[in-house]
DNA sequence: CAGGATCCTACCGGATACTG
DNA sequence: CAGTATCCGGTAGGATCCTG
């Protein structure tokens, strides 16, 4: 369900709150939008993704997590907690070596 | 660090103490010995698991998590959670369609 | 028992160009 | 803006066989 190099990444900003297609592609250094469109798609598949068509000029979509979707946050949120701390075990390493 | 198919597995299978090479492939339904070997050399790699070899005979080889790899420990506890939690709905969609 | 060596295939993921 | 279409290479990962 979380397959693919983005998903992870797609929720994470995600769970900051509704976003649009062209928001996420700033917010995630990288992806491309057929990678972006085709992750969102799979997400929305698994239920995990709402998107919703505003009717705006030129239309914009936002796309938001479900409630099943939030229920993954705490895994998420141990992943950061644990990179934090990964990233402050590498620097160490690199002052003290 | 956690990529492919098999590694959040493999973790969480020694997460519950040491294990030897056919266990994890007792253990881990579907694996294939060549997937579990790439997979455990890539833990290894990154200090995440640690190989020991048996001089007994024939010769086995015990594989356990580092401290490093204990760390990841409340990710895969709040996986496991999830997946629990996840399959509980799965049942209760079928039953009530 | 614990694995390496080979072979093979699907599909992941990037680049680019195009559309309503 | 929010995608889709197309092309393409690399590699993840499975099956099978072999070895100390």
């Amino acid at each position: 369900m979380l397959s693919g190099k983005w998903k992870i990444r797609i929720i994470g900003s995600l769970s900051f709150g509704k976003k649009r297609f062209m928001e996420l592609i700033a917010n995630i250094e990288g992806i491309a939008a057929k990678m972006l469109s085709k992750e969102l798609q799979e997400l929305e598949l698994n239920g995990l993704v709402k998107r919703t068509v505003l009717e705006t000029k030129p239309i914009t979509v936002q796309y938001e997590l479900t409630g099943y979707g939030r229920s993954l946050k705490p895994i998420i949120d141990e992943m950061a907690v644990w990179g934090k701390q990964h990233r402050k075990n590498i620097i160490k390493e690199m002052t003290t070596s």
